[in-house]
RNA sequence: GGGCCCAUAGCUCAAUUGGUCAGAGCCCCCGGCUCAUAACCGGGUCGUUGCUGGUUCGAGUCCAGCUGGGCCUACCA
């Protein structure tokens, strides 16, 4: 590890359709975000790149669904990733997109380096001609042929778990259109992966240090043996395949782009490309990725394994065989999921912490605090609110915070706010030496990764600090011994000053509020380009001189209140019922009517009303009985719409009537035209507004 | 179906790779203290290490089987 130059992380790129949640920051980014502010702050030379991936078959269907342009999508869920990344502390040196031009040019690159190595085969694949969309089997659904279930997917079926080709379907039609698919022959360039196992496993071998979660998945990929992987795909959205590649190979380059899982890791290397620019230096990303003693990590999911261990790694070993030779990876420390309140985590059925909503209720560092102590760094682990809220007042708040605001409060208190001389002595050479035994301890755990292993010694600081303080007691020696008294505090001063630089990897917005409260300066800012010559090595020293002037004391942790926590879970719910009722449960559309023609439509005379009175029909459950003022005339008009609204809601409103509906009797009154509202699939009833002037025609 | 990971105190996790009585933090109970955010410090309760068998002088650790949870199975990116 010490032989190394430099340091280059990675996060996996999220996939832009969709907003972040803390699954997503519990795998990659966080504890991401947490190595490379710690390896900044001891002078290590490191950069961190991430960015949006925005390419796949996914983002087009979402496209087509909600009835935009892939681009639409991509730019909302950028934008929205990078600014919830910057409020929760993220410290990218550079958060790309896959949609850039710098990124095009190097994915093509990449592609045209090693195209002698891809296999091109030509196969038989699903098209839907409605959609124009070539479809993977997961977007086919049809009549399973062993249970008969009606939805089973073209790779599985949900109901009787078997294994299905997309072929055996009773009844196949596409979920993007409902069109029937057909088998189209199409061509592509596949990365033979088989053809170079025995490398790879040669490769992963030197790994022993790797997590057993990681190495086990390997494992399980080479039992099963690598086989052929398409690296492009027929999409109208993507990096074109190079049209030289395409035209050598006599193959129509139109429509095809590279495969995501192709492009998505090379956004790493052209996310760095941009990096370099921006530093005024556009070589020095070579430097980086282009030399031995690199200490490459990635930061991924489970579900990334494959990509960033073998695919990858090939890809870069066949890139340096034919061009420029990559650093592959020193580590891939995958972490597990995030599970919420005992259940997995899942968008689709709302169930999830999207981070923006998160950070509108509390700051980001206890957000990353409890995170962190329930990192899935070994299995799945579980996030609840009330461990949230436990791990913040408990231990954030109890311990830390306490430590530090008594003793702030103390030295201001009782001592003019300023920094006392300390002296000798067997108890604070004691603390110091325990101090910086947990400090070398954190140290450890966090060049390896070990997230909850640091953050446990981390707390064991301010435990000690606590605990020294509670048997020096400066409360009494400060009337019978101030000497001793001033020897305390400044020990506990000294150690607040150290903890200001521990705790910023994990804590970066909390730390720099301790070093403006202590009026701590010179400590080197945890973020790209900090300066200042305080840093992690020099944490466990004297910090603060004797007759150094204290800023304002300030709670640092507020406690998180039972009513706060009780409301995100209520918000969990609430959106987890929505979902279902959305999805499945939840009345269908109305079907829409059989066509009528414009002279149809025409008879209707809709004009703007306002409503002058309204109130209930007495012994009816419905109605509501308005008076209309329609410019022209004044109509009573009976509304059944009592069980959704109350006259009050009525009166005064501006409404749609329709105007020439033959009058009726209803409960013996006559109702003179019909009011409209609008109806949801729950039949719930919402009135229409027209802001206009009653009188006026609405067409 | 196949492969892999995981299972230890009420909760979250350790256990130097087979070696003393299985340890921490949180929760809970008791005591102390009062500088501090009803904070802090000390003490205490809680375990047949998922189950069944095997190897061994010795098993939480290795082996076999079972149960349960999770992931992957190549187009969910």
């Amino acid at each position: 590890m010490t032989e190394n130059k430099r340091i280059l992380v990675t996060s996996a790129l999220p996939y832009a359709n969709g907003p972040i949640h803390l699954g997503h920051l519990a795998g990659a980014y966080l504890p991401a975000d947490v190595f490379v502010r710690f390896q900044r702050l001891r002078g290590e030379d490191v950069v961190y790149v991430c960015g949006s991936d925005e390419h796949g078959a996914a983002i087009v269907i979402k496209a087509l669904k909600d009835g935009t342009t892939p681009q639409a999508i991509v730019d909302r869920y950028h934008e929205m990733a990078e600014k919830d990344f910057a409020a929760f502390g993220m410290s990218f040196d550079h958060y790309g997109r896959t949609s850039s031009p710098t990124h095009r040019e190097t994915a093509r690159e990449w592609f045209r380096t090693i195209a002698e190595d891809f296999v091109l085969k030509t196969e038989r694949q699903l098209y839907d001609p409605e959609a124009k969309l070539f479809l993977a089997d997961r977007f086919v659904i049809g009549t399973c042929p062993n249970c008969q279930h009606p939805d089973a997917y073209g790779d599985q079926c949900e109901k009787c778990g078997s294994a299905l080709s997309p072929a055996e379907l009773i009844d196949p039609r596409s979920t993007v259109s409902d069109a029937t698919p057909e088998l189209r022959e199409v061509s592509h360039w596949y990365l033979p992966m088989g053809a170079h196992q025995a490398r790879l496993e040669e490769w992963i071998a030197t790994k022993t240090h790797w997590k057993s979660n990681v190495l086990g998945q390997i494992k399980s990929w080479f039992t099963l043996g690598l086989g052929d992987r398409a690296m492009t795909r027929d999409l109208p959205w993507g990096v074109p395949v190079p049209e030289d590649v395409a035209q050598a190979a006599g193959v129509d380059p139109e429509g095809k782009v590279l495969y995501v899982w192709f492009d998505a890791p090379i956004g790493y290397v052209s996310a760095s490309r941009e990096w370099a620019e921006a530093q005024g230096d556009p070589d020095r990303w070579k430097t980086y990725w282009q030399s031995e003693d690199t200490r490459l990590l990635h930061f991924i999911g489970k579900d990334n394994i494959v990509f960033h261990t073998l695919s990858f790694p090939l890809m870069m070993m066949l890139h340096g065989d034919r061009g420029a030779k990559y650093v592959l990876p020193e580590n891939v420390p995958a972490n597990e999921f995030l599970n919420f309140e005992g259940k997995k985590l899942s968008t689709s059925r709302g169930w999830a912490v999207w981070l923006g909503e998160a950070l509108e209720a509390f700051p980001a560092d206890y957000l990353r605090y409890a995170l962190l102590r329930a990192l899935p760094e070994t299995k799945d682990s579980d996030f609840t609110w009330a461990d949230f809220q436990a791990h913040v007042n408990n231990e954030l708040a109890d311990n830390l915070g306490n430590f530090i605001n008594r003793t702030v409060a103390f030295c201001v208190k009782y001592l003019d706010g300023t920094v006392p001389a300390i002296e000798e002595r067997d108890d604070v050479t004691a603390l110091f030496a325990a101090a910086s035994e947990h400090a070398a301890a954190l140290t450890l755990a966090l060049d390896e990764c070990r997230m909850r292993d640091a953050i446990n010694e981390l707390m064991s600081i301010s435990r000690a600090g606590n605990k020294f303080f509670n048997d020096a007691e400066p409360w009494r020696t400060r009337r019978d011994d101030l000497a001793h008294c001033h020897t305390t505090i400044a020990a506990c001063l000294q150690l607040c000053a150290s903890l200001s630089i521990y705790i910023d990897p994990f804590l970066p917005f909390t730390a720099q509020r301790l070093r403006a409260i202590l009026r701590l300066e010179g400590v080197r800012d945890s973020r790209p380009g900090g300066e200042g010559e305080l840093g992690w090595a020099e944490a466990g020293g004297r910090l603060l001189s004797p007759g150094h002037a204290l800023g304002e004391p300030e709670i640092l942790v507020r406690k998180v209140e039972d009513a706060e926590v009780t409301a995100q879970r209520e918000l969990m719910e609430k959106r987890a019922a929505e979902a279902a009722a959305a999805a499945s449960g939840g009345a269908p559309y109305t079907p829409v009517k059989d066509d009528i023609v414009y002279d149809d439509f025409a008879k209707l005379d809709l004009r703007v009303g306002k409503v002058l009175v309204a109130e209930r029909v007495k012994k009816s459950k419905k109605l509501i009985r308005c008076e209309v003022d329609l410019g022209f005339e004044r109509r009573q008009i009976l509304a059944g719409v009592a069980e959704h609204m109350s006259a009050e809601d009525l009166q005064g409103a501006t409404v749609v009537v329709v105007a020439n509906l033959a009058p009726r009797k209803m409960m013996g009154m006559e109702s003179q035209g019909m009011l409209l509202m609008a109806e949801d699939r729950e039949g719930k009833l919402v009135r229409l507004e027209a802001p206009s002037e009653p009188g006026s025609t609405v067409s």
